[in-house]
DNA sequence: CGCGTTTACGTCGTTCGTAACGATA
DNA sequence: TATCGTTACGAACGACGTAAACGCG
């Protein structure tokens, strides 16, 4: 009897008897397991499942018995993962992460807190940046990941998509522009706006639209991040351009009308070098930051396989709070 | 992590921080033991044991978690060792035992229980049988087991101690015997004996002390078992020789001297054939029957290896019970 | 100098993955 | 016929035992 058996015991069991999808759970192969939980039988001298023909229909009366026990003993070696996660006086346990203002105060924060509660010994280190500069920094390895937005995922490097925005425009919850049925870039153009510097660089996305429509694009202010912009809108000094993540419940007195229409969706990224390693640290924090990709495949992919498949579900996608979603009746 | 490494941490630690201890007590080697351990370390990420130099002076802090868990995880992993023995359906789960009816009726009835419920399939077979004739079952291989007392063991065959034992000389409490300071060969000399037909038998030890002594030896009556022995010793027919596990407390009536001063002492053995392999009902049987036996040092002794020592303790004796135990004040 | 731990090394057994086969709906 | 389980085989890893070195009392 080992610890493995037992584990692929309690995985045929959690995924309805079917060896072939509890081996793809454990990213094992089916006759591995297959042979494990054979041998375990032998073991134990008696069927530990109800078969009929080849295909397994449940658990045999004593195989309910020592499945209980199972998961028992998984359960403690689980509470002794989690000790080494915490005691660990960790080898390289130091996580770099470049990023923008706006993930690193309203996105990260609930991850953080995840990781050093598993790992207290982990030194996190969180550089803001903007775009760009998190990129290079990446490149230079002064960073670990860069967690970066943009309508396409960075050349060169290796982006996981964490998950999918659309741009949004802020303003007083009067404002005119806050009625009008369709908002569009002719609209906007008539008053100054107010962003992100990178998003009014020249060259920008912003920009571009504004050029494509041969529409005047007026800048307002240019600031570093979501909080500055909320409060010039509030100052009355234009229309906000701003990314969802940072609008909060108290910003009530507020209204965001999505860009979907105009402004291309943005993606933000979890970029890694191409063939860098995954850490432990890494791995833990993709994990808080993206449930619906699979770890462990893109570590396969790092290591070269094209083969894996990242993507357990959909990416996401970031909407506002509802309260501040101002959407005029049609 | 495996399960053995953890049966190694608790081993350590429950003899005492020893590792070479810990390693002969699990029938391992002492460098296997360091190696996993030191492997569970690595594995763990930080130290288990508190080191003064090379010796262990105790667990570290986190140790002292993990053999928390460990120990829950090996509790639930016997409870499994447990079902596989309740619900084996036992290939050739057959014991077949070949004994006095003394021992069937005072000694095994326990020790079967207790393997009974351990091991329900099990189909034990039980032969009444005197002596001889229960060796030379076991010899023609008609039992596993052959359990027979004698003075020495059964040449030819190889014969563990269950324990030791004195004849005791039985009579009425006030029958005049009962009170004489020393109770000898000349005063038994005088009365008819009632015993086993084996013990009585020409050539066998009974006849043979009195022989010895220039002493007629009057034969009052020869019986199959001890409970019969009781039975006309009552009736008055003669002082009774038998062995002390037949006496049971609902014979206050009866006095019981011991014979150890004039009569070889007996021992009660577990016969095997040589280099017979010791099943798993056997070895159930064994350690039931004989705790001061090392069972594991046995299997290997039947399989050639003269240096496994297979006593842990020393060979008890069995007393008769205190209550009938006559001894006059001299 | 002895006891106990660690290190080094060779061998054996076991696990796991790939591939082919078999059975079942 | 497609899906799922079993068997067969080969390679790689890991555990264990033997033997020798190291530290400490």
């Amino acid at each position: 009897m080992t610890l493995s058996q037992l584990r692929y015991l309690i995985a045929v069991v959690d995924q309805g008897f079917n060896i072939t999808q509890a081996a793809q759970s454990l990213h094992a192969t089916q006759p591995g397991l297959s042979k494990q939980l054979k041998q375990l039988e032998q073991w134990l001298g008696f069927e530990l499942f109800a078969r009929r023909g080849k295909t397994l229909e449940g658990l045999s009366e004593p195989g309910a018995l020592v499945v209980e026990q199972a998961r028992q003993m998984l359960a403690a070696a689980e509470r002794v993962r989690a000790l080494r996660a915490s005691y660990a006086q960790d080898q390289g346990g130091e996580l770099r992460i470049a990023t923008t203002a706006t993930q690193a105060r309203h996105v990260l924060p609930a991850a953080i807190a995840q990781l050093r509660r598993d790992w207290p010994s982990l030194r996190i280190q969180l550089t803001p940046a903007e775009d760009e500069a998190a990129l290079a920094a990446l490149e230079a390895n002064a960073c670990d990941v860069a967690i970066v937005s943009a309508a396409e995922p960075p050349s060169g490097l290796y982006a996981l998509p964490l998950y999918h925005w659309e741009r949004q425009a802020l303003m007083d919850i009067d404002h005119p522009l806050a009625g009008v049925p369709q908002l569009g870039l002719s609209e906007l153009s008539a008053h100054p706006l107010v962003s992100y510097t990178s998003a009014l660089r020249p060259g920008a996305s912003l920009e571009q639209a504004f050029g494509a429509a041969g529409l005047p694009l007026r800048v307002g202010m240019s600031v570093s991040d979501g909080d500055l912009i909320k409060t010039y809108v509030r100052a009355g000094i234009g229309i906000g351009i701003l990314a969802p993540m940072a609008l909060r419940p108290e910003d009530g007195d507020l209204a965001a009308r999505s860009l979907q229409s105009v402004l291309p969706r943005m993606t933000t990224w979890f970029v890694l070098r191409p063939q860098q390693t995954l850490t432990r640290a890494l791995t833990a924090l993709l994990d808080h930051l993206a449930p619906h990709l699979d770890s462990w495949a893109v570590r396969q992919q790092l290591l070269g396989d094209p083969a894996a498949v990242a993507f357990k579900s959909k990416v996401p996608e970031w909407k506002p709070m509802r309260g501040l979603v101002h959407e005029p009746r049609d």
